[in-house]
DNA sequence: ATTTGACGTATTGTTGACAAAATGCGTGAT
DNA sequence: ATCACGCATTTTGTCAACAATACGTCAAAT
């Protein structure tokens, strides 16, 4: 039997599918407009195609791909609508989540952020880029978790997947969007019980990566004929 | 050929029979624990099996459904835990929501609100239970599609969805869970421009929502799933 | 040179049959 | 009375083949 399935020979779920997309769209291995083909995509997981298939409508569904009928999948492009909207949500979750979490943090919560700060210098130390963008985002995510509230992190999830996405769009990818040592001061004000401040630097740091972004899309000559029409 | 779909003889698409499925979860047509069987959702819809597959799929990744590998799928029971997070979300974005309407209300954000108010205020007088509910929770979407945020729109829909299970598991069902007077004050406060208020009033209206709610669930009840879906 | 129609290709959508898994029930043993 | 086991039933999961659809290409017509 071909050892062709993941963990234990096993197929892979669709959870576990869907993670494995996540994560490439997040570390920039399937960047937008990246086609998705059913066949492929079985072929890759080792699964039948209909096991794919929730899998693309899922992702569809939040946004992250985009189905053609009949023309196959792709790697969603978000507008620049699309991607205001996204930090207009998380400016509203996060900081929420980063004072819910300094004011119930403990040592554990602490040794927990400092482990993945560690990794985070690490990545940047050596340079390493997909690492780096990758452990960026799950720091965000980290948050989330350790906050407990597991509807949010799933939220959050879907956010950064088209975090990333907007990203890759609207920004160079050699920089990663999320400076180090923003996530290294709010996790200080988040070990020091400071709720308030902690919000505060995640606004600002959302603010600052959106900031960041080229939202004018590439100069198209964009001309709708039925739009024109219509007088 | 048969007349079985349900639009111009066209099936549905999956996004409508995902809609269709939260309309009967949120009008208490789908109770929490009511068996979900491919063949029988197929049957309702008109479809085929692998059309009914991809909705199960992303219904449970909402939280809405719950899949029994091998075995089918159930509307979700969720637990207290589950729904005190759904609250806790609801209480970031729905004040947030107000307050940004409220900042550019006009006239026609205004008589939405007014129209919407009036259909709420007709199915309490005509003791129309089930158009109550519906209507309730149609406001808050309405809300945030004001707002002209889709994808908080999108994450409202689902909270949305997710709180018509937590009120018919915590809260009698002959209780609406939103007092009409609260969406009245609520709309009022936004036309006036009063961002402040609006948020407040919001937030007091999810905390006495979620206040209201009794953790001991309800007995379970039997019903006909085509009988349910057909609204 | 441009437009239109036909055809081929790529891919999804559908179908029916069957395999696999989970659960309930009945029966026999203890 | 309880437990274990075998079997039946229900339901999902898989498979392969084929239908349907969307799009690109190319040739013919204008």
């Amino acid at each position: 039997m071909p050892a062709k399935t993941t963990h234990a020979n096993r197929p892979p779920t669709q959870e576990q599918m869907v993670e494995r997309i996540m994560a490439a769209v997040v570390e920039h291995r399937l960047p937008p407009g990246t086609r998705l083909v059913e066949d492929r995509l079985a072929q890759v997981f080792g699964v039948n195609r209909a096991r794919v298939r929730p899998v693309l409508a899922r992702l569809a569904h939040e946004g992250i791909v985009t189905l053609h009928p009949n023309r196959g999948a792709a790697i969603s492009e978000p507008t620049a609508e699309q991607a205001r909207e996204v930090f207009e949500l998380r400016r509203l979750l996060e900081p929420a989540i980063v004072q819910t979490l300094a004011a119930r943090t403990d040592r554990a919560v602490e040794r927990r952020l400092e482990a993945h700060l560690k990794r985070e210098a690490e990545a940047a130390a050596r340079d390493d880029h997909r690492a780096l963008i990758r452990l960026t985002g799950e720091f965000h995510l980290l948050l989330a978790e350790l906050a407990g509230n597991q509807l949010m992190l799933r939220m959050l999830r879907e956010l950064e997947t088209l975090t990333s996405l907007v990203i890759y769009l609207y920004e160079s990818p050699n920089t990663p969007a999320c400076r180090g040592d923003d996530h290294v001061e709010i996790a200080a004000a988040i070990a020091r019980g400071d709720g308030a401040r902690a919000a505060r630097l995640m606004l600002a740091h959302l603010n600052e990566v959106e900031e960041g972004l080229d939202m004018a899309p590439p100069p198209e000559a964009a001309f709708d004929l039925a739009e024109a029409l219509a007088g």
